[in-house]
DNA sequence: GCGGTGCTGATAGTGACTTTCACTTGAGGG
DNA sequence: CCCTCAAGTGAAAGTCACTATCAGCACCGC
C-alpha cells in the first residue's frame, strides 16, 4: 500500500517531467518560428515522445502553452482565503496569494508564455474561457461563504470584476514589455477593486 | 454611382438573407442532434449553399451560432453613449440600450443561441474571447472620454466589471430557464454596478 | 456583344484531434 | 524466475474544421 503510493508518486514525477520537457521545447519552437507554423508532430519529435502522448498530457495544442504546474495550488489557496474571511478582507489577502502565486516558477518563463497567449487568438480564447470559469468558481465559493443564493448578481459582479482586475493587471504588464513589476500592478488593481469605482466625474 | 450603391445594397441583402438561412438550418440541426455531430458540410447542404460559402460568411463553425445581425448596431450605440456622458450616467443609459438591444430579434431565437453557447465549450470559449475584446473596446472608449491614459487600471476594472455584470445577467437568465425576463436581470446587474460593491459583511 | 467585377462552388490540400490496439514496463505474488 | 496484472506508450487510420486556388457565372457599364 505504501508501495502503491510510491509507484503513483514515481509515475506522477515522470509525467510532470515529460510535461515540462514538452512545454519547454514547444515554447522554443513556437518562438523561433510561430505557433501556427509548428505542428504537434514536430513538438513531439523534438521532445522525444509520440504525438499521442502530447495529446494525452495536454489535450489540446493551446494547453501546451497555457498549462501551469502550479495553477491548482494557488487557486486552491485563493478559494481557501475566500471561504475563510469576509469578502473584502479575503480579496486583500488574495492579493498576497496572487502576487506570490503565479510567479513561483521562473518569472521569465511566465513572461514567454504570456507573450504567446497575447499574440495568438486561439490561445487567448482558451485563456479567456479558463478565466471566465475561474470567475464562476470564485463566485460559487463566495456566495456559499456569504450564504447567498447561487448566482447572486452582486457576487457575480464582484467575482468578474476581480478576475477582470487581475486580467487587466497582466495585460498591463505585457504591454509595458514586462517593465512594471507584476506585483505592483496586481496591488494597484486590487486597491481599485477594494475602493470600488466611485469615479470623480 | 447611385446604381453602385443599389448594387451593393442588393448584394448586402442577399448576403444577409443567406446568413440568416444558414444560421436557421444550423440551429435546427445542432439542436436535433448536437453541435459536435453536425458537420459544416451538412449545414451547407441543408442550407443549399456550398461549404465554401459558409466559411466565407462565418469564418468559423462557432460563429454560425454566435453571429448576430444586430450586434454591431447596439455596440455602436453603447460606445456613443459612453463617449458622450460621464461614465456612471453613461452606464445608466447603456442599461436602456442593452435592454432593448440584444432582443431586437425574436427573443426565442436568442434563447436558442444562448442555450447552445452555454452548452458547448468551444462556442463558449469563442464567446468569452469576444466578450473580453468588447470589454477592452469599452475600456479604450471610456479612457479616451475621460482623458485618462490608455489602459488606466480603474477604467479597465470598470469595463470588465460592466461586461461581467452583463455576462452574469445572461448566465442567470439561462439558468432560470429563461423564466426571469432578461430586462429585469440587466437592470439589477447594472444597479449593482452603479452602486459599487460596498458589501454589508 | 464585350470586358470587367465580384460572388460562387468544386477540388485538393493541411493538421488538430480521436479511437483503437498491440506492445512495453514495472511491481507483486507464487 | 516466471506469471500476471496495471498503467502507460506508440503506431496507424480516420474524421473534420479550415485554407488556398481556380474555373465558371451573373450582372453591370460600355
Amino acid at each position: 500500500m505504501s508501495e502503491d503510493t510510491q509507484t503513483r508518486d514515481l509515475r506522477e514525477r515522470k509525467r510532470l517531467a515529460s510535461m515540462r520537457r514538452i512545454q519547454d521545447v514547444a515554447l522554443d519552437l513556437f518562438e523561433s518560428e510561430s505557433y501556427g507554423a509548428v505542428t504537434i508532430e514536430r513538438v513531439a519529435a523534438a521532445a522525444e515522445v509520440s504525438p499521442s502522448s502530447v495529446y494525452r498530457y495536454f489535450g489540446t495544442k493551446e494547453q501546451i502553452v497555457l498549462w501551469d504546474e502550479y495553477d491548482p495550488v494557488w487557486i486552491g489557496e485563493l478559494l481557501d482565503e475566500i471561504s475563510a474571511q469576509p469578502p473584502m478582507t479575503a480579496l486583500r489577502r488574495a492579493a498576497e496569494v496572487l502576487i506570490i502565486g503565479p510567479l513561483t516558477t521562473d518569472e521569465a518563463y511566465v513572461q514567454r508564455r504570456t507573450r504567446l497567449i497575447m499574440e495568438e487568438p486561439s490561445i487567448e480564447a482558451a485563456s479567456a474561457l479558463a478565466l471566465y470559469e475561474a470567475a464562476e468558481l470564485i463566485g460559487k465559493t463566495l456566495s456559499e461563504a456569504l450564504g447567498r443564493e447561487h448566482g447572486d448578481l452582486e457576487v457575480q459582479l464582484l467575482s468578474h470584476a476581480f478576475v477582470g482586475a487581475i486580467t487587466g493587471a497582466i495585460h498591463h504588464w505585457y504591454e509595458s514589455g514586462f517593465a512594471t513589476p507584476l506585483g505592483v500592478l496586481l496591488q494597484q488593481a486590487l486597491d481599485a477593486l477594494d475602493r470600488g469605482f466611485r469615479f470623480a466625474e
